[in-house]
DNA sequence: AATAATCTGTCAACAACGTTACAGTGTCTT
DNA sequence: AAGACACTGTAACGTTGTTGACAGATTATT
């Protein structure tokens, strides 16, 4: 496959921002990996060695228990960057990060990513946004699991998806279509699959939802809003 | 109450770091403000106005649901600083930050720390291992709650209250006196009194703390280091 | 010292969610 | 088209933690 590494610095929001001959130069030494579906990107421990932006492909950030259960905490999805917080303050990596299917990574070198921020300390600021939205993201989840029910967290969890995934198509309703089983989904709320299919057959009885393969279609939006709003 | 307003600056490792020029002007700006017990110091949804720095008296930063349920997600002790997320992303404020007991804060304002962040944006530097090392400990949180069971995730917090206020007396085994009454226990664990003091008599039972009134001892810190280890 | 307020221990009934187990269904490969 | 594989639905049963209630203990207030 061939991609063109600037494609992947334009999509996002943090490095288009960057002044143009940074661009140019965060290019020049950044390098291309492939990973196949369920290859280890890093593990949590690790140093961190640079900065990654996902291409092509998904990456998981998970944390998982010496019992092998696993907590995803995030889906990464090309145009996204992660390994920041380990470059940032020198610690270790704080999660696992695995392939889902076949990726292309774009990797930056700790080493120049030093150096570029040593001669320009003003480019600190870009990423601070990224450190941010993570923050408050983990902040929004530790929220949710102690204080609302699962009914409520898989609410807000699917109100999310929508607005990431969702596609307006012909059929009444708003399609999710990213094949993630609902073991995955699970794994996201730090329940049971078990657990899942039950409430999200639930929402079906109710009409709020459809079931299909690896898919589900929302009918209304707003019940859901509304399951949410009955906690918060 | 006379207050040093360069002692708290002294005490933090984020500000101490400074250029000694930039700490005088910090501190030129920078009001000193009272809150009385349970007074609210900011809440959910305000706008980042400041930075605070704790100078007398303890925070609490927390998330409320509707129903009157509290999440105690950190405890804010003299020489943290608190309000920077806000104050960087330029978001609302992302939880509720309550005095407890007679409080003392130094207010920086928005306004100064923008014109000096924009003159030397080379200062930014100095917020990110604040932000790393809170966005560390949410994504700690977060395997906690979603990876294991009562008994490790309380083990842990002992043991990190243990760095924090640990005392070695006379007596065998180490002090933790901070007053913490097991309701705020629990609120910090998401789970109930009752739970907390169950787990705790258990922990009694077996040798390995003592309680008494607002106070707890470590009497067996290998054993708690067990308790998180079997899991994990 | 008396009283109020707060904190702690315990119990029983209940709810939520996990675990195990298995059957059914859809998709992919050859 | 057949078989393998992955995904989904359902149910019985156990565990963990919640809720509410109350009594006893400790500290704070007057």
């Amino acid at each position: 496959m061939v991609v063109d590494k600037r494609e992947i610095f334009a999509a996002n929001p943090l490095l288009s921002g960057l002044p143009e001959g940074v661009v140019e130069e965060l290019m020049a030494v950044s390098v291309l990996r492939q990973f196949a579906d369920g290859d280890c990107v890093y593990a949590k421990g690790d140093d961190g060695d640079g900065l990654l932006g996902v291409v092509q492909g998904r990456i998981r950030l998970s944390n998982s228990s010496r019992d092998g259960k696993e907590l995803l905490v995030m889906l990464i999805e090309p145009g996204d960057w992660i390994g920041e917080i380990s470059l940032l303050d020198g610690l270790p990596r704080s999660l696992d990060a695995f392939a889902m299917g076949d990726c292309a990574v774009l990797f930056l070198p700790r080493a120049r990513f030093d150096a570029l921020l040593k001669a320009k300390p003003e480019l600190y600021q870009y990423f601070i946004p990224m450190l941010c939205r993570k923050l408050r993201l983990a902040l929004s989840y530790v929220e949710g699991v102690a204080l609302f029910p699962l009914p409520a967290r898989l609410a807000q969890r699917i109100l999310e998806l929508l607005t990431f995934y969702g596609i307006a198509d012909d059929k009444p309703g708003i399609l999710i279509d990213m094949h993630l089983p609902q073991e995955d989904l699970a794994k996201m709320l730090g329940v049971s699959r078990q657990a899942i299919s039950r409430e999200l057959k639930r929402l079906e009885a109710g009409h709020i939802i459809e079931l299909a393969y690896g898919q589900l279609r929302i009918l209304d939006k707003a019940a859901l809003q509304q399951e949410l709003d009955r906690h918060a």
